[in-house]
RNA sequence: GGUGGGGUGGAUGAGUGGCUGAAAUCAACGGUUUGCUAAACCGUCGUACGGAUUUAAGUCUGUACCGCGGGUUCGAAUCCCGCCCCCACCGCCA
């Protein structure tokens, strides 16, 4: 959710930005002041009145108590005048607050400076690479085929009892998973991040606090019996954890990380690209959260992009990172470096993390705020987040990166959690 | 799912129609005292949205908020209705 002040003060500032990420619709900056400035006139008219009359029921109350029975009555009357005006005065200024949030929610957050422009993913800029891609034999294969090779993930066990996107992990797959799990959480916790386990489904307030509602109501999967909606990544309830919440300054940053099953419909996505592992509905990712002081927020994003970084250069996987541009970007985000890997034997690179710094707009949806030490005064928050990591690519990249004659060879960390270095 | 109890400021907790935006205690913050720490004492100490004034920090001021929504009343934390949540016990259950 944008400031209201901002919007109200520097109207062509927004606009601007906006354009920068791609918004379509400028005119709601102009119709969401416009209602702004009916909304105070509202209240400051009911405002008036609710002052009047509770002056008068003052009056009432002191009279009565000097047994000035007539006075009273006389006031009462006078009162009663007050009501019909009071009551619609409420009404109005309840349908035009409605009006002006009903827009402002629906505005996406401003591209921070350093976001590139740009509308497709192909306008990404890449600021890192790293890793060597390797050289694979020549009878290299994708993933899917060593899935099946090895007897590691039964996806069409997934199709039968869920359907498909659900895959079924068994055997050294399943034991492949928890060992990166453990790992990526052993690594943040080191890093100073608290670890949480987190709810998997979420009530409405959370899912709008962070975002998802209303810009994704169709990519989460909604239990109507509860109104409750399926996590689409720990993101969600792990910063709602600090939802209507006063911080003291000294508590930040406050970083929290959280191992979660993730699950997103991908409505209207099919073709080439989900193929194995490539892209489906349920998946395990470990996630970092951060709420940070405004003033830190941006280098608190480059911390996370290097402690992200060094994740994936410890699983010697070739890697990059590209900022996003203004289009490509998502609702709540205010900048966003995503991170690839190559797919050797697909030759192409997955995502498989993403790192925002959210600035105040969950903070303000979420009322989120810390109470400034030197004036006293409270302030919102800035939220950030990143994934580190999400499971299923790094698996694909780590089965085909890996495939030798005598197996899948793994990353030496894993060792310790994976209890050998080599599927095989 | 059943029965009973309960939701008040950061915490505990008083408050059953006007003098209550809310006692008291604790915590927190500022200060005095102090060899240090502690103690003692004094003071400050909710949020949101408006308005006035100020270069600004600020100051003054209005309205709303005692789980949420509605109602009664000139006036509601207090009375009535609906809902939500928490606790205890019972039932069911990994």
């Amino acid at each position: 959710m944008l400031d209201i002040k901002l919007i109200r003060e520097k109207p062509d500032f927004v606009k601007e930005r906006l354009a920068h990420k791609n918004y379509g619709q400028p005119e709601h900056v102009d119709t969401i002041i416009a209602l702004d400035t009916d909304r105070r006139s509202l209240q400051q008219q009911l405002e008036a009145v609710l002052n009047q009359s509770n002056l008068a029921a003052k009056a009432i109350g002191g009279l009565m108590k000097e047994g000035k029975k007539e006075e009273a009555e006389a006031k009462k009357a006078e009162v009663a005048g007050m009501k019909e005006s009071e009551k619609q005065l409420k009404e109005q200024l309840a349908a035009v607050e409605k009006q002006q949030e009903d827009i402002a929610i629906q505005l996406p957050n401003l591209p921070a400076a350093a976001v590139p422009f740009g509308k497709t993913p192909e306008e990404n800029e890449v600021v890192r690479e790293g890793g060597t891609i390797p050289e694979l034999p020549a009878n290299a294969q994708p993933h899917w085929d060593l899935i099946k090779k090895y007897d590691i993930i039964d996806f069409e066990a997934g199709v039968k009892i869920t359907g498909s996107g659900f895959p079924v992990y068994k055997g050294q797959g399943a034991k492949l998973q928890r060992a990166l799990v453990a790992y990526f959480l052993d690594y943040n916790t080191a890093a100073g991040y608290t670890e949480y386990i987190p709810p998997y489904m979420v009530n409405a307030e959370s899912a709008y606090a962070t975002g998802q509602l209303p810009d994704k109501e169709g990519q989460m999967y909604y239990m109507p019996a509860d109104e409750f909606y399926m996590i689409p990544t720990a993101e969600v309830p792990v910063t709602n954890v600090y939802r209507d919440t006063i911080l003291k300054e000294t508590d930040l940053p406050v970083k929290m990380t959280a191992f979660s099953q993730c699950f997103r419909r991908e409505a209207g996505s099919f073709g080439a690209n989900v193929r194995g592992l490539n892209r489906v509905h349920q998946f395990e990712k470990v996630e970092i959260i951060q709420i940070a002081h405004p003033d830190q927020s941006h280098t608190i994003l480059d911390a996370m992009v290097a402690h992200v970084e060094g994740l994936v250069q410890s699983l010697g996987l070739p890697y990059r990172i590209l900022r996003l541009c203004g289009g490509d970007m998502g609702f709540a985000s205010a900048i966003t470096y995503d991170f690839e890997v190559y797919s050797a034997a697909q030759q192409k690179w997955l995502e498989v993390s993403s790192v925002s710094n959210f600035e105040s707009f969950q903070a303000n949806r979420m009322k989120c705020r810390f109470k400034n030490t030197e004036t006293g005064k409270t302030q919102v928050c800035h939220t950030l987040n990143g994934s580190s990591l999400a499971l299923p690519r790094i698996v694909a990249a780590l089965l085909e990166n890996g495939q030798t004659d005598e197996g899948i060879k793994l990353p030496d960390m894993l060792v310790p959690y994976f209890g050998k270095g080599m599927i095989s």
